[in-house]
DNA sequence: TAAAAAAGTTAGATGTGTCTAACTTTTAAA
DNA sequence: TTTAAAAGTTAGACACATCTAACTTTTTTA
């Protein structure tokens, strides 16, 4: 199982990947805000697991089994966000950072009622 | 500053003190799920830091600082518990459950629009 | 294209929180 | 009141995530 801070290092990737077309190691510290070697470790953790793939020296790539855990992942973070933004008029940038930490803690059955809550605009 | 965990501590030791009258070390662990070895070391630590006072061999008490932060805590857990049942409709144990997480990360600003929304129950 | 700068890596340390195993103290009971 | 059980403690190990310092590789630039 991925601990909450992989499955952030696995969004900021994602993220990365799909704003400059590739993920860094540099660009990926920057975004968590943690040195290089904090980087690589988390990377080498992921490589072992099968969430990323990473050539010495080069960027990192998400694999499926990563790019699936990575989507999941924002897609709850986006739902939050908005959650917290329509229902409580959070602002945007709190909303966002409060998001970024309720979505590796959150159940199943809470998120699944932020959901419904969101799509129906309750 | 404390940590998530410490803060955990703190409120077990709250709600102990409160229903039995005195929080002790094998108690404490029973509420957290976690071994004596681990408590002590927390106690040790709250100690050092004045917030509960521990007699070795004996059970723990908190101090007027520690009682401070234990109350804050347990009043954003039952905040945070009451916002998931009636917003969400969540179920009693599953909103205590993330009430218990939530009120560790969440920032002050997303807790005061919780706290809105339950007393005016918007 | 050689030198300098930037990026990436490795080694090793630190802090936090957990555990098991072994031991001590306190409490309960025979 | 001695002994057995329960509770508490200590020592030491481990996992995780971070860091700095030193080193290597890649990229940039003069």
């Amino acid at each position: 199982m991925l601990t909450q801070t992989l499955e952030d290092y696995l969004e900021a990737i994602a993220i990365l990947e799909k704003e400059k077309g590739k993920a860094r190691i540099k660009d990926i510290g920057n975004y968590l805000k943690v040195k290089n070697p904090s980087v690589v470790s988390a990377i080498n953790s992921l490589t072992e697991n099968g969430y990323v793939q990473h050539k010495k020296y080069s960027y990192v790539t998400l694999t499926k089994k990563g790019r699936d855990v990575a989507e999941e992942i924002h897609k709850k973070h986006k739902t939050i966000t908005k959650f917290l933004k329509d229902f409580l008029k959070i602002d945007e940038a709190t909303a966002k950072e409060d998001a970024c930490k309720i979505e590796h803690i959150i159940s199943h059955k809470t998120y699944k009622k932020i959901a419904s809550a969101v799509e129906e605009n309750i």
